[in-house]
DNA sequence: TGCCCCGAGTTGTCTAGACAGGATGCCCCA
DNA sequence: TGGGGCATCCTGTCTAGACAACTCGGGGCA
């Protein structure tokens, strides 16, 4: 007849957040609060939370907590939003200049907005679009070698990075702020948040009508959040 | 390290049904069962199973058991087809004429196709779609008034069903076939399966470069799956 | 000061059992 | 022969407790 007790747990922490009582990164009361709060076994919060995991409405980390996560602002994954579609959109000419290509190790910085062990091998590339000949974008990509293998063996004035990227490995964008200092402990648990290993960074700086532009952008297979935090 | 004893139970049966040992309709081994077979509680069967439902590769039909569930042709839910949209897209005029709008009781077959009580009300309307002034499509419609209480205020020369139904109530597609027999023991078994009542049935009959094609639809609130049985 | 280790807190998973409620087939009775 | 009731099977939910693995901060040590 009732509703399952565990929907009204979901349902009151769902309100909560609805509400704006909870704003992104807030963090939700552990299963053990909510277990007392509303009397019943710790199996019970853990469904009702695991169902707000599964409709991106908290992010769970073992050890950390239960926190709210970030607004989405659709229902549908951001598509990618490439450099070379946008150019040949407007009618004029898109080429790819290909300044660097190489097997690279990760430093510490690298290591942690990537996952990986300082000194993993990483795939490194330095691209020139140029839009009408003019120098339009410079883009600046670590790639993970597990998740895009071939990607040494691309031929980027033909095949657009993104093209290879999103046929070898359907993933989703994270985009994070420019500012590229060591992550604190709170971001550190937002990268965390991703249920995967971080598999591509991306740095890109665009020239456009006389000024420039800065984006870095993290990416995360299987990753369905946006993070707006800075890092 | 290894995987949860409850995504091995997932994988398990997913590999049944995706090398096609198991297919449509199929029942599934039973959480007892599996129980036994691997030796885990219930609960760690249920979790596994809970899983495959999310992913619409089972369906669960409390009381009499687990079922492969119809293949899905897309990751995502089917989207709508209007008749306007179709004909705007074409450049051509469309028109809508109303030729009933009104309050009716449902009889016993409408009764079940609706999960409501023999002579409930529901709202029945009945369009003809004209491309360029000729018919091109008449279109029945029965509305649960639950779902969409102000059907029979819309003005439908303008806004059409489709837009009204699918801004009042969040819905998702289920086709039938269109034979209007009074369902078997099957069929209301997977009508069952369906998370809520199905709130509207839609019957078309389309003229076509001369040909006359008919469809009936049954849609369910919240309902991912697609039915190609018969009733 | 800087580093490491440890303990408290938290989530992830699992168990064995329990009760509720729907589905189904069977038997018995009219 | 037909229909109602009942036993059985099945899923949905929940409990109380347990162990594993991870995070994070603080205290101790070099």
């Amino acid at each position: 007849m009732s509703a399952p007790a565990w929907k009204k747990i979901h349902d009151h922490v769902l309100a909560k957040i609805r509400a704006g009582r909870w704003v992104e990164g807030d963090r939700v009361p552990s299963e053990a609060e909510l277990c007392e709060r509303f009397g019943v076994a710790r199996m019970t919060v853990g469904r009702a939370l695991r169902e707000l995991v599964a409709a991106q409405v908290v992010v769970r980390v073992k050890g950390a907590g239960t926190f709210v996560a970030p607004p989405r602002h659709h229902a549908t994954v951001v598509e990618i939003r490439s450099i070379a579609d946008e150019i040949a959109a407007s009618g004029r000419r898109h080429e790819t200049e290909v300044l660097l290509l190489e097997k690279s190790a990760a430093d510490a910085a690298l290591a942690v907005l990537m996952g990986v062990k300082r000194g993993a091998r990483l795939f490194h590339s330095r691209l020139l679009h140029r839009d009408d000949g003019v120098p339009r974008q410079l883009e600046e990509r670590w790639v993970n070698p597990a998740l895009a293998p071939d990607f040494l063996a691309q031929d980027f004035t033909r095949t657009t990075p993104n093209e290879y990227l999103t046929r070898a490995a359907p993933l989703e964008q994270v985009e994070y702020g420019i500012e590229a200092r060591q992550p604190d402990a709170e971001t550190r648990r937002r990268l965390a948040m991703g249920r995967d290993e971080p598999c591509l960074l991306l740095r890109r700086r665009t020239w456009s009508r006389g000024r420039v532009a800065s984006a870095a952008r993290l990416w995360h297979p299987g990753n369905r959040h946006q993070f707006t935090g800075r890092f």
